[in-house]
DNA sequence: CTGGATCCCGTTCGATACTG
DNA sequence: CAGTATCGAACGGGATCCAG
């Protein structure tokens, strides 16, 4: 995108659209279907799901899974560099709750 | 703000300025003074960092002391708060690293 | 030196409707 | 089920000028 000097801003770049925070937060549970997503993530639309889904898939940090059945079926899950995410979505966490609780 | 259920999002809400990363990222090294910390992060506006550095203060995360002085003089510091946001930082920059390297 | 006030444009995002 | 298309409102952010 821009001359990235400060890796910390290209990390929030990647992790800091408006629900990719949560999205992360579940797909680190295990792969999720589209709609098991959108029900665990009360407020998103459809709309900015698939949209925030696209780009994490394209920064590489989401793998999305396409079944070609009837019902259609899409699975998405973590790719090996955003499993390495885990200890910082932690970190993120943690300062949120002290955040939070002062 | 919002109903935050989820205490990552919070957090990335307080930290995912534009500018806020790297603006936590010199406050970390120490308290800045205005020009200073303008300086230090090339590209930013006066406008863009007087805002930026106003929500910072009002999420609890920075401080500002204003001298009564002809010239002016305002100092910008960590609070306790935004101390704490030193490993989740130091885990953000790593994982970019990580990503950028790959 | 450290801002505030205004203008203005591109992007983001929600709502809604439609599709294979 | 898992999207795409479209529209309009809201917001972010740059440029510029003004002020204590």
């Amino acid at each position: 995108m821009d001359e990235d000097i400060c890796p910390t801003e290209t990390a929030l770049e990647v992790i800091g659209g408006k629900w990719k925070g949560m999205i992360l937060f579940y797909l680190y549970d295990g792969t999720k279907r589209f709609n098991e997503l959108r029900r665990s993530i009360p407020g998103v639309t459809q709309r900015m799901l698939t949209k925030q889904l696209r780009e994490l898939e394209k920064e590489g940090v989401v793998h999305r899974e396409v079944y070609p059945e009837i019902p259609p079926k899409v699975e998405y899950s973590l790719t090996p560099l955003g499993r390495k995410l885990g200890p910082t979505l932690e970190s993120l966490r943690q300062w949120g709750q002290a955040y939070l609780g002062q």
